[in-house]
DNA sequence: ATACTATTGCGAACCATTCGCATTCTCATT
DNA sequence: AATGAGAATGCGAATGGTTCGCAATAGTAT
């Protein structure tokens, strides 16, 4: 279980948007979701912000390292965010049910460094994501089949 | 040295935008273009072609394995297109200069597959970006500081 | 050459995202 | 608790990359 994040300690002063997005982040922890995802979940919850101020306090977040922003998609052109855990990890997507999974394996992450330095480059950044079918979609596959 | 890719054999008939578009990126193979880029090139050749067709080509090369589309930039989201040599490979990015450089490395290849399988995943595609500053853009750094 | 279909050119439409600006909040200070 | 200054919001309009609709045109088989 994670400490509550506290926007003050981040410099952001507290406001009504801002803690409405940062809640509907922990309310979905385990998804990654898109601006529009919240501005629909604030919706049903009654908190409704226009979908300018969920950008602007996602953009906000991300600055200041609160959330983590991503582009798994490479059809559809959207960002999806997650609340930043401080442990790097990557990503596993179903290509069925959009689902993500983390994971983090060392011995990739060490690779990656050697192989950049072959390159001559210093390593800053890296997103490694891999697509494919979750069992859960595979299942439901299988029976809807004839 | 690559055999010259044939239209015909991939079933599109042989247009004058497409050998244009075709052309563009053959003349440019060891860049990763955008729509921009090719559109651009073109009309510095004086084969000027409408925006909307150099998409519309790109997306038949795409769908009959012609060319890849990427997308590298978490910020600017902008494709990037390459013609495709039908071995796998992974992008290793400069962050300043944007250049492009391609690798592969069997043991993440592997250790992809395990990883899927872990997560209970049939793997069907991934994407690793390695993102960092190249030896060029690195010396020319030290170059312009006092 | 002719006709039939596939493709193009053009501009308008689209979508996610960002911006400008007047209004409204927050918060430190009285 | 009231005040004032700066920060943040709400609104709608703008942006930028990409796609679409449709009439005009080019490619291909006859």
């Amino acid at each position: 279980m994670d400490e509550k994040i506290d926007l003050k300690e981040q410099g952001l002063t507290e406001t009504t948007p801002r803690l409405a997005v940062l809640k509907a982040m922990e309310a979905n922890k385990s998804c990654h979701m898109s601006a529009d995802d919240i501005y629909r979940y604030l919706f049903e919850q009654d908190h409704l912000l226009p979908m300018s101020t969920v950008y602007r306090v996602l953009a906000q977040f991300e600055q200041v390292g609160i959330v983590e922003r991503h582009s798994f998609d490479a059809e559809r052109t959207k960002h999806v965010y997650e609340l930043n855990d401080d442990e790097h990890h990557d990503h596993m997507i179903c290509i069925k049910c959009r689902s993500v999974h983390e994971f983090v394996d060392s011995e990739i992450e060490s690779r990656q460094v050697v192989i950049a330095k072959g390159l001559g480059f210093e390593l800053t950044d890296h997103s490694l994501n891999l697509y494919g079918v979750c069992a859960e979609c595979a299942e439901n596959d299988i029976h809807s089949r004839k």
